[in-house]
Parts: structure tokens; C-alpha cells; sequence
DNA sequence: ATTTTAAATGCAACTGATTTGCAATTGTGG
DNA sequence: CCACAATTGCAAATCAGTTGCATTTAAAAT
């Protein structure tokens, strides 16, 4: 698995350094949205500076690498981007699911005939917020 | 129109100062998502604190006076609670045009189905991103 | 109309996330 | 192995937003 990884560094330009892929590894191990900070803990042995990781993290998005997913939450969070889903947020404890069922495509083709002034749209935002069977408790 | 926000300012326990009607008055002026820097400028006459607009942004998202606006933008947008809709954002100039289409509600009932867990959903995002007609020349 | 009181405001300082400048380090092609 | 550009770390800066506290003010009570 860790040359898969590599292998993204390489194919998009990028050098194959520890700190890197060790990023990588990160995501791929935790299947879910995670902010900087969540990085930097998760790199005891590294010892990566957080600087670091927010220049990796930027660089990865814009090669796309990454996926900036909105959250709502005071930091950005983000994922490797792979098939196209969406996110279940507790806006109790912030616990995230992600799910595939999406409709929008057919919802913007619909806008777009109808948009005074747009020419073409490219992405969008769809995120449900809840709460999960723990917090529904309380 | 300025009756109208008083109202709305006391129907909700505030009390009736112009700052705060001022400050509604942007919002019912211009129909868009704005951010705090946005009413700051807007209040050339006023002169009112950036804090005191801070503070008067959260005290009136809270009494659901106003909603917060997910634009993926570096500052948190509001618009006045009215009627469910949501917008089309210009990744190039940053232009917002509204659209009353929301079929998230079926969509949401389905994945509450399948979702291992959560048990409720309260609300959702839901943005396009596009090129408006200007931008998409260039 | 005047007093009283809690809400509203301004100012200054602070926080937390993220960015920038610059010098030191490290992959990688030649 | 060398040279050079990419990568990294460190310190300081920036930017949106928050907090503490003293002052002001709208509105309720007198």
C-alpha cells in the first residue's frame, strides 16, 4: 500500500519524501474527513510541522489529491478524492457517515436552464446534518 | 420598511437600537448573502464597531433571524431567514444567484434508511458552484 | 418625567487557523 | 556523486472572529 502512495507523489510531480507519503498514509488509513491538526497528532514519530502539513494539504488539493470537504466546522477538513459521495454531520458531537445516493446532477442541470446568469456549473456542496443514534438519546 | 425591521427586532426581545436596525436594514436592502466586513463597509454613516456587527450576527442567527451561508468563502456569509432556498457560485468572481429547486428532502429521507448511524436529519447544504456568463468567456 | 436595570456598544487585547519569508535540508535527474 | 529545485522548519505575520471590561443607552419601573 505504501507504494500505491508514492506512486500518487510521483504521478502528480511531487517528490517522494517520508513526510508526504507518511500524510498520505493518514488518509488512507482513516477512510474520513480530517483537519491539519488531526494530521499533526496522528504523526507522533514524524514530528511534522504543522506549517508543513497545511502546505502539503494545499498542494495535494490544487493537484487533486485531496478534497476539501465543508463540515460547518471551525477548520478545514479534508479527504482523498476518490468516487464522488457526501457526508452525514452530528451537529451534536461532529461525527461524520458518508453516503452515495446523490441527485444533484439532474437538480443543476434544472437551475442552470433556469439561471438568469450562469453559463455552466462544475461542482457542488451536499452535506445533511443530524444527529446520530448517541446524541439522539440525550 | 424601517417599521418593519423595528418590529422585527422587538418580536424577537432586542431592543430597538439603531445600530441593530441599521444593520437589518443592510441585509433587507441588498437580498445576497453578506459578511460582516460587507455591513462594516456598508455603515460609512454609522460608524459601528466590527465587533458590535460580530456580535449582532451571532445574537441574530441564534433567534433564527438570520441564516448562516456555506459560500466556501474565507468569511461566514448571512442572509435574512426567509424562505427555504439555496445558490450558484461564480468560482471565478465570486458572484451568488439564488434558486428555489430543492429536492434534498426525499434524498434525505432515503439515506436516514440506510445509514447505520444517525437517527434524525434537521438540515442540509446545498450549493452549486459554476462559471457565471461574464467569467465564463475570459 | 426620572430612576433603575439589563442590554448594547466600543475599545483593547486575545485566540486559533492559516500564511509568508527565509534559511537549511533533502530528493532526484544528470 | 553533484547541482538544483523542491521540501521542510522556524519565527513572525495575518486574518477572521471572540472575550473582558468599562461606558452608554433603550425601555421598564417608579
Amino acid at each position: 500500500m505504501l507504494k500505491d502512495l508514492s506512486h500518487i507523489l510521483k504521478t502528480n510531480g511531487f517528490k517522494i519524501t517520508t513526510t508526504r507519503v507518511a500524510i498520505l498514509h493518514v488518509f488512507s488509513k482513516d477512510c474520513k474527513p480530517i483537519n491539519a491538526e488531526y494530521i499533526h497528532q496522528n504523526l507522533k514519530k514524524q514530528k511534522v510541522n504543522i506549517v508543513t502539513i497545511y502546505r502539503t494539504l494545499s498542494a495535494f488539493e490544487l493537484a487533486g489529491i485531496l478534497k476539501r470537504v465543508d463540515l460547518q466546522k471551525d477548520s478545514t477538513y479534508y479527504e482523498l478524492a476518490g468516487h464522488h459521495h457526501h457526508h452525514i454531520v452530528c451537529i451534536d458531537c461532529g461525527l461524520v457517515e458518508s453516503f452515495d445516493e446523490c441527485d444533484i446532477v439532474p437538480l443543476s442541470k434544472k437551475v442552470l436552464v433556469h439561471s438568469l446568469k450562469f453559463k455552466s456549473i462544475t461542482k457542488h456542496s451536499l452535506e445533511l446534518f443530524g444527529l446520530c443514534k448517541s446524541c439522539n438519546k440525550s
